[in-house]
DNA sequence: CTTATTCATCAATTATTTTTGATTAAATTG
DNA sequence: CAATTTAATCAAAAATAATTGATGAATAAG
């Protein structure tokens, strides 16, 4: 049994909710950091709404790596989902996109 | 020798800037993307300032985990640092950390 | 009811990132 | 100059994340 303090221990010890609030902004920017999911806001952003179907085309990537980043995203709250039929629409989470990306980043992540 | 063609080489080979612009951002969310490094830029913005070894003390790490972190965190243009004498005070970057996130994560991750 | 389409999920492999403990370098102090 | 302090770097191990190809579920269409 490992009795060592891990620094998670430690910083819940002495001040919980900071721990809490940087548990939740990594798993946003973790979301972030990476090329083809920047890449799939890019699209999300330009067109309102895309389907599997149009990033597959437009990243040229197939479709389980899509919704293996796709699930990525949905979890950190930054894109929601809403299927019709069989095919599933994304759509920016513009309150926690916003709330996350500076103005600056309008019309390449975000939208205002 | 592998001859398949990867995400990476059919954006760069329809849009070179673009590729450019996910690939920059893609490192600054990386470096934002863990707890401990957002612990760092908070206790920075905090702070002003602050060496390596405040650092140890408040996060309980040690110094060559800190090291690590702050260099990525300098490799992304997030911080800087200044060395007098032995000690190396590190401080934020407000242009390019004001320039990537909200100011609504003023007081966190960002000083206005 | 059979076939086709769209997409999510899964397990195994591969790749990347982080941790660890030790070593090195530079500046300071006695 | 020898000893100490601060911090960067390194290589090996451990932990996480991404890719791959296949399978399954739900809807639609013939």
């Amino acid at each position: 049994m490992d009795k060592s303090i891990s620094y998670t221990d430690v910083i819940s010890y002495t001040d919980v909710s900071l721990k809490n609030t940087f548990n939740l902004y990594e798993k946003k920017f973790k979301a972030l950091a990476d090329q083809k999911r920047l890449h799939i806001l890019y699209e999300i952003t330009q067109h309102g709404e895309v389907c599997v179907c149009d990033l597959s085309e437009k990243l040229h990537l197939p479709q389980s790596k899509l919704s293996y980043h796709l699930k990525i995203l949905m979890d950190a709250k930054l894109i929601e989902k809403e299927t019709r039929g069989t095919w599933s629409y994304y759509t920016l989470n513009h309150s926690e996109i916003n709330h996350v990306l500076s103005e600056e980043l309008c019309c390449l992540f975000r939208r205002d």
